[in-house]
DNA sequence: AATGAATGAGAGTTCATTCAT
DNA sequence: TATGAATGAACTCTCATTCAT
């Protein structure tokens, strides 16, 4: 029996929105899956659809700040982006169900404008290196909204992959693919 | 009152699941939308679940053809490349909820087998393009379902953000990120 | 194709409620069996329910014709009763489905008071030839209607046997039945 | 406020299925007279025809019951069959309702394999006390399942007399239909 | 006169939420 | 604090009935 029932009912949750989405799963799934009564999960939270926000606003966050720490704002735009890639695909690959989350979400009707801020602050920091890239002539000049989608949505799709076992995991296939991607997005 | 009462259902359909997922789209939304009783929906389609997979194989299919038809076959690999982002991007522009669709119902828990093969089979067709691209050295050695989902994500991405203004479209743009996606790709 | 399609339906008719009752039977199955058009029954009958009392007064009549016709007014309570049991018998193996209908639908809701008055008149009929033989010492001094049920309401369930083979008929049978059942009345 | 809301909701269920059939009645009908939320119902079964066989098992056994225990397997068959009728009568009038639903529900397309073998298994023992009978040349030798039907079918009929006040009770009549049914059966 | 596509009220059932314990 | 039985609104689906053809 676990100590903290707060943290069983957002682990439960993440896994299954993740896997059936939202609106594809009940509250009783949480609790059973949480080895809670449906009920405690209304004394942590008003209603499912505070418990979903809470839960990405968490997970943006926690994302972020897997990010944002250490970044090294002075290096060149390559050594940004690779600590942006490698611990994105790091964070991806070690919270799977929390990175899936996410992205399955992202523009859910059920997302308050408080989520929707956190995700969207997130994407400000990315922006704001892009931009930088951009006018030291690092990177294309894309539209920096453009240049996101191009690095950012292949990871989503490529840990989906080696989850399901469709790709084996190894540091050099990580390497390979975010030289990949800096190819995509560098002047060349 | 149109004369078509199943394509006004399907179109209803594709709208509602794009925006709102299968499982978010309730069967009166769906009649209200397209402007038929709820009752009727059932003359079409057995229920919910079969009116899904009906609309996931058509769209799935018209996609494919798209694709498939007038494929350079003996050109280069990158002439085909440019082919098939070409096709996609103006398929996915001008069939945004389709596409949408298509990509954000993948995996669902309804779909049955007739769908996920149907998938698959237009999946084969690209993986075999790619295949034959890394044999003649004109494409990174990345497994194929890697380099799929570095070209293929991105413009699931890109084109909500067109859909939603947050990008404005261009012929200019388009070439742009092909050719961003062709270095991604490409041995350089 | 049919000449007389009222007739189709009310034979279609009754068939379903014998087998399924008058809240299992659909009006489409009605019309499939009957091969008219479900908007066809509309002209014939204004409604569902109008259709069942419509089908249960004929056919209350039609038994009660079969019973009452050349009946024996002047013989001896032993050839009355033989009268009714074997036309009563013969009726209901010639005609199971309107038997069984007539039976299964006796107190149903949908009944309205013509349907009930019918089948009344009919008992009363039934009921006048039991008076008479008590006030001739012929018959045992129980009630009318305690009579009546022990010897009408086997033969519904004989019926049903033979039906579903688990009888099989013969004129001997149907003798021996006849003579329990008058030994079950008559004063020993 | 009931403290057994499974019982108050079979106990509803029963009179509704006597009256209007299983068909005729809807679960919210059911909810209404046992005064729970129709979502209380699916709590307790799983569906409407979970409710209906669990009620027709359950019926059956407890009239198997009635007539099984203390049966006089070694006395004559006259006073087995007082023994059998006399209880029969009992239960019948005791609980009309369950009687009714008993022998009102016994084909339904509803009723699963366990409720079919419940009540069969409940006839077997019946039909073995009649060839007993007709082996000791003391019940006529009509085929048991006739015997049955010559006895049964009317109390179903008369209970339902007694029900509806068309007939009063005593046990004299009791002893007098019993009779009645005896000389219907006995070799004379 | 005959049809069957179309309808919506109402059926069976699920599930977010409440509340007595 | 924690529970899960209970609820009823809302879901999926059926079917008696209508009406354009």
């Amino acid at each position: 029996m676990s100590k903290n029932k707060q943290k069983d009912i957002l682990d439960a949750a993440v896994t299954l929105f993740a896997e059936r989405g939202y609106d594809g799963t009940t509250v009783p799934m949480i609790a059973e899956k949480a080895m809670v009564g449906a009920g405690t999960i209304y004394r942590y939270f008003a209603n499912k659809e505070f418990l979903v926000n809470e839960l990405y606003t968490n997970s943006v966050q926690q994302l972020s700040e897997v990010i944002i720490s250490d970044f090294p704002k002075t290096a060149t735009t390559h050594v940004q982006f690779t600590h942006i890639y490698t611990r994105l695909f790091d964070f991806a690959r070690n919270n799977v169900e929390v990175f899936v989350f996410i992205n399955s979400h992202e523009d859910g009707h059920y997302l308050n404008e408080k989520s929707k801020k956190t995700f969207s602050e997130f994407l400000d920091f990315i922006t704001g290196v892009i931009e930088a890239g951009k006018e030291k002539h690092e990177i294309r000049s894309l539209p920096s909204e453009a240049l996101i989608s191009i690095v950012y949505s292949p990871i989503v799709m490529l840990v989906n992959l080696l989850e399901t076992g469709q790709l084996t995991y190894s540091s050099e296939l990580v390497k390979e693919l975010e030289d990949s991607s800096w190819n995509a997005i560098r002047i060349i």
